[in-house]
DNA sequence: GAAGGATGTCAACAAGTGTTGGCAAACGAT
DNA sequence: ATCGTTTGCCAACACTTGTTGACATCCTTC
């Protein structure tokens, strides 16, 4: 109960630096704002270290704190990422008949959009690949969220699976290449251009008849 | 001049696990052995764990020696990576006129051959996303190995790094997502499938009019 | 005002890391 | 047979890691 609702709390810090309160979310904490100043610090350093390198005595001293808070408030390390990472990829609905031929564009543009205000992903993907927790919340995220979105528009139930994985595999890669690896074309690739090279791969992974 | 020899013999060495001396790429060494099983153990250990916990260790313990001769023959841990993932695609040349109809097939194909038998590339991918150096070296195979490639079947050749780069994450996303992170949905797919899926989607990045 | 819990700091531990230097044995050349 | 080099092992250093427990301080509640 008291771990439901503290992913809750999550969730909704998770855009906004904010520490307010939400209305039915558990009693505020005095120590509020250093959870939320942890978990800041605790993202920015997964993403841009990995799980190994991002040290807790790194995400305190980012948080001007004691490492031992860190311990306090989240039990270990893991426990520590495990608060940090919890996402919602808010992904769009594209079940009506007008947006289901639309679903490539649609969902390119709104994987961009969450990429590049969202260090959180950032960091799932870089401890994803080293770490055994960071891969099963992937495989979390691509069975809990992808995968719907894939059965709104996909013909053959039987096919949801392979296809959303197909779709995962694009739009992980550019994500890898651009954000993660930053391969010089890659990043030099405009927003337009990736959306109009990439939509049509997707929907067709999702809606073209299987070769 | 001695650096450019052991490279070279570190590339001959990559594929088999034999201890057979080139033929004009230096004198043989009594350690040729030792230095062989250190080269393994250090590409498994990288593949699997990543470069923070591949420890020296733990290599040395793999290749049954002391880790101070890891020290001795490669430096530091840096070197040792940077000779453990020296690695050359080998990739098919697709410039025929009848092969360039044919070069997304070719190369998806190809490249689902290169990653299951050759854990380099696994171990390429782990620590790229991790470690700076693993990146530039990822960087460097898109600049020198992948862009020629598509320099042979891209009509315009201001467009070539970036029909390159899109080749590339879709074919790293795919090795992340079934090789690396092993979602089940991409390990799933039976090699056809992947090929049938895929072929089209690097062809028309390659050849296709800029959308 | 006193009691009790929450919040925060400090110092330390045990384990593991990359790395180094010294020393013994095996080898190749003279 | 002897010298210098190569190969290998051992012990140790200096440092960082996650984690713990004791102690001081603040705020809330009676």
């Amino acid at each position: 109960m008291l771990t439901h609702a503290r992913w809750l709390t999550l969730v909704d810090v998770n855009g906004s630096h904010s520490t307010s309160t939400v209305p039915g979310s558990g009693a505020p904490r005095r120590s509020d704002a250093t959870r939320g100043a942890i978990l800041a610090a605790a993202r920015e350093r997964f993403a841009t270290d990995g799980y190994e390198r991002a040290t807790i005595r790194a995400i305190a001293k980012d948080a001007n704190i004691d490492p031992s808070m860190v311990m306090r408030y989240y039990r270990n390390k893991e426990g520590l990422f495990a608060a940090a990472v919890a996402i919602d990829l808010r992904l769009p609905d594209v079940s009506g008949a007008d947006r289901r031929q639309d679903a490539g564009r649609i969902l390119v543009e709104h994987f961009l959009d969450m990429w590049e205000d969202n260090e959180v992903l950032t960091a799932l993907l870089r401890v994803g690949v080293t770490n055994q927790a960071g891969a099963e919340r992937m495989q979390g995220i691509l069975r809990d969220q992808l995968l719907p979105v894939a059965r709104q528009v996909c013909p053959d139930p039987e096919q949801v699976p392979a296809r959303a994985a197909l779709m995962a595999s694009q739009l992980l890669g550019l994500a890898l290449t651009r954000y993660v690896l930053r391969m010089p074309p890659a990043v030099g690739l405009a927003r337009a251009e990736i959306s109009a090279w990439l939509a049509p791969t997707i929907q067709r992974y999702l809606t073209a008849p299987s070769p």
